[in-house]
DNA sequence: AATGAATGAGGGTTCATTCAT
DNA sequence: AATGAATGAACCCTCATTCAT
């Protein structure tokens, strides 16, 4: 019996993964050029089909683009809702292991690139502005505070003065983080940022910021440290920082 | 017999000063369309001369990107230079006022979108990554290093894991709000943040995270409290989220 | 069953006549109103096309006056070449016969006007000057120069005082022609010349100044009569300035 | 008594010199670039004024092509007009003397640019067709005529086919020469003629192919030189050409 | 379904011409 | 008279979109 022929990418397995290859590419496009210097072309060639068969899947290069950022983020978003939903431990905890692996799982998706998307098209496509401001905004800052309030809830933080400000200080430098990589960051320009390790150094300074000095335990048990959690067990790895 | 009447915008004034009405044009153009959206006529028509004018003073829409980039940040930096360094006192005080100021003037002036063309721009444009990497990055870090980096010296601060980390923790947030005022905060959706407020906010977050934990207080007796001012003079506002 | 029908002017065919197309037109054109005055959209329609089309064939007007050039008159030399490589008796009958029937051709046809344009455009494109000295000049004068050095080998010529300097008494007229019928010659002023028949009268003229007076019969009588083939089966045409 | 200021070109004198000045610099400009390439603004430059007081003497880039035009020339014919009218001998003599001297100065002329220049416009200026036929070629080529019909009247020269065409044998490499020296022979290709040496064997050969064979001489004297005039007082120089 | 040749509106740029000084 | 800043029409070229094959 004759095996298999490898069969690649069959024709028919192409006919129905094409939408998703198209987006892809023009996800790349679009963000290593931007829309309006993006070509049509350059998409349709980096997903290895002619021009003319774009057409046959997307309208316009502009139902391209919102197709793009419809199908990009929301579901980066929603894993993050999962996760968070699924732990019921700590926040501290949360934020150290969870929220880092699922920014850093981010950070090197091409998803990542939807932000800068976004930042440069918003206000050239305002439909597009509505979808983004309610379906990955919104949702993904709800995620952070749901993590937070948690840790204020169980005692673990200290209510902050504005809790969405103190999101939006967790918040604002992993998405500048995600734009960073596909702007400067493309450009190789001196020694650049370990992201990985920002983004876990970051929440750590976060928690640090925000988790309730344990007075009563510093008091008597004169654990100078660092106001982090006191065990420690899975705490910031210890660096370069010279301990005094 | 009298002189000539400085006769309003004569020819000449017009002419000294078209340079930088073209440049704000442009920036404000650029900004809001991006740069391969934006039409040379457009921003002729808002410096208020024909598109033909335009080309008397910047030979191509490219040199009018890099002069506009190259005239609008420099200086915005110089300025965070000179404030640090006038200020001889606590790392906590400058960060409190003068930094926070700083950047509440920086997000307010046209210049802030400035973040949001880099984003945009920079891989179209290499020679401009160049620039800003060096012009812009480079001393803007270096004015929030030297900070953080007095804070530690003077014992406010103790020493962070990885001090640059720090710093983006501080900056990249700044920076993302001069971003966000240009793009989705530019479309008017839902209730946007009071930026001045998440400035202040937002730097005293990263005070309480990085300041040392009142060692003395603690060996004397149990003022564990946040590390800041005791005094609290200049200490940050109290605000509804913090009852006393 | 019937193969397919040509089907006209199918896709295929069209695209493959295309280049060709557009460098007639093109030529035309060009020749018609110089270079720096043609349009592209003036090209196009005359080649039935629209402008977007030329460029997917030309990458600029540029290029596509480089491609005129090139493809116009390297053939025409190329066939002078030939015929006179073809034909090995005498120079005289050499240029009576086929020297004037080949720039009679080539006055016909619109290769002529490359001249017009090499004239015109030479000294704002360098890369096009150094083409046609090459590959235009250069064999074209070779060609005159072998015929007029074959009759000075043979004997029907006394060598001239400079053999480059009478080939260029015989060449200049006859570019100069091409080049009249491109500018005064295309304006209807006044009787114009009968241009085949001054081809043949100038090269008749010059046969006789380059003709070895007949020596022999002039030892013998005198018919010193015009160094022509005394047979004169293929002598000039007598025309009614020379009453017989 | 102060002494007169050097004034070299005084205001007085500039101004009235302008328009030739304009002229001047704008054939040169012409020449080179070709009138629809040609700005302006080089124009001005080049006589040193600026753009604007250009336009106080020619009230259009058209008009001054036409003054150009109108100007050079014409003052060049009629100096041929004269010199054959004040010549009354051998119209050997007078093409030998006369007639290359007057070509060889006109060469060295800038004048000899229009030539050029008339070639690349007369089709898109149909009002400067009809000068220059008028001004310009017809009085040009009847100055030649009149040499050659006196030539033929004095015996000379016996009666060409057509005269005409003998005119045009005589004159157009004179004009080619002329056109030449302003496009290929501007880019320097290569080891080009000696223009004047040209001049003088052009019409040399030409008096040889018109000259009635002096055939009781020759066959008396047995001088079987070119047929060339016999004395040779101011005959062709001997040159390379080997004798035998 | 897929192709890619063709289209033509749109935008960057130039430059002849004008006019306030 | 002279200047040169300003204008805007015109032209080269690009690229999103269409459609015959």
């Amino acid at each position: 019996m004759p095996s298999q022929p490898p069969s690649g990418p069959s024709r028919q397995r192409r006919k129905e993964a094409r939408p998703q290859e198209l987006l892809d590419a023009a996800l790349e496009v679009f963000v290593e050029r931007g829309f309006a210097a993006a070509r049509t072309d350059d998409v349709a060639q980096r997903a290895g089909v002619s021009k003319g068969t774009l057409y046959l899947y997307y309208p316009s290069k502009e139902d391209l683009l919102k197709a793009v950022i419809t199908h990009s983020l929301a579901s980066e978003i929603a894993e993050g809702r999962r996760i968070v939903d699924a732990h019921a431990g700590s926040a501290v905890l949360l934020l150290r292991e969870f929220v880092v692996a699922w920014w850093a799982r981010l950070l090197d998706s091409p998803a990542s690139g939807v932000f800068k998307l976004m930042i440069t098209e918003v206000r050239n496509h305002p439909e597009v502005a509505e979808f983004y401001a309610r379906e990955v905004m919104m949702p993904g800052e709800q995620v952070l505070t749901d993590v937070l309030q948690r840790g204020i809830d169980r005692g673990e933080f200290h209510p902050p003065a504005d809790l969405r400000h103190a999101v939006f200080s967790l918040l604002l430098p992993l998405v500048m983080l995600c734009v960073h990589k596909h702007s400067l960051g493309a450009c190789s320009l001196g020694p650049s940022l370990d992201a990985h390790r920002f983004i876990a150094d970051h929440v750590e300074l976060l928690i640090a910021a925000l988790s309730r000095p344990a007075t009563g335990a510093q008091a008597q048990g004169g654990s100078g440290a660092a106001a982090a959690s006191p065990t420690r067990t899975t705490g910031p790895r210890p660096r370069k920082a010279k301990p005094r």
